[in-house]
DNA sequence: CGGAATTTGTGCGTATGTATC
DNA sequence: GGATACATACGCACAAATTCC
């Protein structure tokens, strides 16, 4: 084989994704069998299936047995806008709402280490407000590994945690994986925010992954409902 | 015989979910390598493959060449999880989520339409369940356009609403605003959804606009907290 | 620094089960 | 019931990346 650097079953997804989007199989169509496939393009049928997989998982085909593989989308995902996708995007509340610090040491046992199943000891823990302007609109924990763990002072002239730790160890995350959820404000928490207990909060959490994969920054933030709402505005500008 | 067997790899996966949401294996951790996974189970390395590649899926583990595979994240923590990549990542949600039809009719005064400011004249709306499998997942209000209204047998047949109004008029989203924000269900939500009153709940309000920027659909759910979270994975390279 | 060993990634061949037409 | 097409599962081989010596 010559210097085919992208993979043999990527590149038949990708005739395949073209010719869903150049309109040759439209929504409702069926594509061609994992046999005719193979017949084809010359492939086994696991390279066909690992096709059709990338296909599924990106949700433009839905198959069935016996029926077949049916275009379900005529979009291309990669296609569309998500102007909050970014990493950038996703750093920006960091950077423009202030970090005040309230503590920042050990992982107690009972913290955030122990809800990810993490050992305390490899841990700092930090607890901190979130301000914008003079009003504080969240609550923010968060863990940082002990070995690429900045001093107070570094992360508070810092725009963001994050940057902390490049700066000063240039670890970058390579993967951040975001979890927002809702909440109920405990009369502690509802003290610190300067809010009512039982009032609805949104709950954020992230963790940031280095080029291996592995977690070196988890943080989890409280936001309550009447000081903070995540927009986002996806766009179908095409190319 | 036994019936309604669960799929060798499936089973796989589950073993090693538990395992490393039970703390037999932490974050950082390696799992075992494809062999010893072949070995101990009496798999082939096809199987175990499929097994982890579900982790994968799920982000609860990454794997690298000759390092193997680390776990990555010891949270599998929701009963519902929504990705939040992209446009059609909201239309996803949808398709997988049933929705089960309460009441669909002339919008009335007091409803949607009032909030949004528009004429209650021009639009229908929807009232209905999510539900993923038997379970209540959310509680939906849609507000459609009278001029491009399907019929509700047409609705409930479709993956989406918004494949119901494309099927029919041709009509396409062409950007979507979302605003997620939380809330605590009063008692009469909280009955219809099977829950607590003053628990918490994700707000997630959408508008659908056409090509020329007109809307023609809105939507709100309310997700109890305990069954549904948004979940996003950010990665710095690799699309 | 270079090469060997290890582990996942890709690809092929084959067989059987199972849902659906 | 039969035929079809996807789902699951066994096997093998080599490539590529990374670690280890």
């Amino acid at each position: 084989m010559a210097i085919a650097t992208v993979p043999r079953y990527q590149q038949i997804a990708q005739l395949l994704r073209a010719a869903i989007t150049d309109g040759t199989y439209k929504v409702g169509d069926l594509l061609p069998t994992e046999q005719e496939l193979c017949a084809r393009h010359g492939i086994s049928r696991h390279t066909a299936r690992d096709a059709l997989r990338l296909l599924t998982d990106a949700g433009l085909v839905t198959r069935k047995r016996r029926a077949g593989t049916m275009v379900a989308a005529a979009t291309e995902p990669a296609l569309f806008v998500q102007p909050l996708g970014g990493f950038q995007d996703l750093l920006q509340y960091a950077r423009s709402a202030r970090l005040t610090i309230l503590a920042y040491g050990p992982a107690p046992a009972d913290g955030m280490a122990r809800d990810l199943g993490l050992d305390p000891g490899d841990w700092r823990e930090l607890r901190g407000l979130r301000r914008e302007g003079a009003k504080v609109v969240g609550l923010t924990r968060v863990l940082i590994r002990a070995d690429c763990a900045p001093l107070q002072g570094e992360i508070e002239e810092s725009p963001t945690i994050a940057d902390a730790v490049e700066a000063r160890f240039g670890m970058v995350a390579s993967r951040i994986d975001q979890q927002i959820s809702a909440m109920v404000l405990d009369s502690r928490l509802a003290a610190l925010l300067g809010s009512e207990p039982g009032a609805a909060a949104l709950r954020t959490r992230r963790t940031y992954h280095d080029a291996r994969g592995a977690l070196f920054l988890a943080s989890e933030s409280a936001h309550p409902a009447d000081r903070f709402v995540y927009s986002m505005s996806f766009n179908r500008e095409r190319e």
